[in-house]
DNA sequence: AGAATAGTGTCTCTGAGACACTATGTT
DNA sequence: AACATAGTGTCTCAGAGACACTATTCT
């Protein structure tokens, strides 16, 4: 415990795991680094926690957010931390991994040959461990997705339960029965219905629903993850 | 990302919560502070990271659990990180906290005015932020216990069907119907049947099991937290 | 009318919980 | 024989999955 402050100070350093659904593919936003280490390497949007600057390691994360993907307001949440002297070539790191879930359209990035977003499945060779981390976060994603509001993160503030059931299928890569999702969602009593419907199209219109606030997670699943 | 090294580095430490069980009733166990800051408060015990010493923030908790506790080859995973100005009044810093589970005799400390075993429910004034850690981790184990072998590790490396379900109520706080609980484990398939038989007084003697290795979590549930 | 998605009804199967019961050892 | 825990059998109920069906809108 508190010995003496002589010992140095470990790199301090968030990463982001940045997911999104775009045509109903789940995928995250890589940066190409500008320099090194692993110059031109592809890796996840992070940096260093500016003690002056930031509150919190999230605080630290929510600024990269803004800074480099254009999102705040997103769901955030911390997943995992990655620690050790080998990690890092410039040294002993440590480093915040977090998970944020943003709707697509809410995502502001310079799309091009530095910065683009990969289907989950095949990703790029990765900087440092940050393969380890996508795929931590994925797993992370998957699991919590079955019994949690997560897939919904996707979405706008309202959406239709197609939409929903189709947010669940792209995070659990599994289809599922449209009958027991509606039921299974239904008896969770955590949605509210806007009254309004959604007219896009030749068919009959669905009810738009908007996620009813303080549910997280429930005891019941909402369709198994088929990873 | 990396701009340049001339951001100052947080303090960063490692806090272990060491769970027990002693008499069926969960237990974690806290130290006093022997200097500022929080002086003679209690506290997790944890300690800085020693970048020269430490090969990650987990081998720092090892190092940790064997000075502090006297534990080793123990159940160990990472609970979530706790950072920012205001958690330790000597600056800007940065915690992993990690989750212990240990069979009661297997932690050798210095029991005392100084170290003490406290049940979860009647916790004493806490240093830090130390009493939203153990909050946290008293969670994390009381929901992934049952869909998990982790309250399995406050056993010795063989028991009986009995005392597993005992250390599963103790973890959840719940009384499991004996048969039920005979069931699903069976059915799970996550136990070695030793072939031996535990007798211990006047009464028909119980078979002895082992942990299957590999086997960590499960999807279906070995009861429901009654927390 | 036809296309397309929204939304309903219902059957079956499996697992969980409750609880009554039998078994086997020591004193 | 009494006792205490080990271990079994069985009934009931709720939720999940499968799937066939009906409803409503626009073109």
């Amino acid at each position: 415990m508190p010995q003496d402050d002589a010992f140095s100070h470990p790199i301090a350093t968030v990463d982001a795991v940045i997911f999104t659904l775009e045509g109903s593919v789940l995928k995250v936003l890589l940066h190409r680094r500008p320099q090194a280490p692993f110059e031109n390497a592809w890796a996840l949007p992070g940096g260093f926690i500016h003690v002056d600057e930031d509150a919190s390691a999230e605080a630290a994360v929510r600024r990269v957010l803004t800074q480099k993907a254009g999102a705040h307001g997103v769901h955030l949440e911390q997943l995992m931390t990655y620690s050790g002297r080998e990690r890092d070539p410039r040294g002993w790191s440590i480093s915040v991994a977090h998970l944020a879930l943003v709707p697509r359209d809410r995502l502001a990035f310079a799309a091009g040959p530095d910065a683009q977003l990969f289907a989950v499945g095949t990703l790029p060779d990765l900087a440092f461990d940050h393969a380890r981390i996508i795929a931590d976060a994925v797993g992370r994603l998957r699991g919590k997705g079955s019994y949690s509001t997560l897939p919904a993160s996707f979405l706008h503030d309202e959406f239709t339960l197609g939409e929903m059931q189709d947010a669940y299928e792209a995070v659990l890569g599994t289809r599922l029965d449209q009958s027991s999702f509606r039921r299974k969602v239904m008896a969770l009593e955590i949605l509210e219905d806007t009254g309004e419907k959604l007219r896009d199209g030749a068919r009959r219109p669905a009810s738009l629903y908007r996620l009813r606030d303080g549910v997280r997670t429930f005891d019941r699943t909402l369709g198994a993850s088929g990873a």
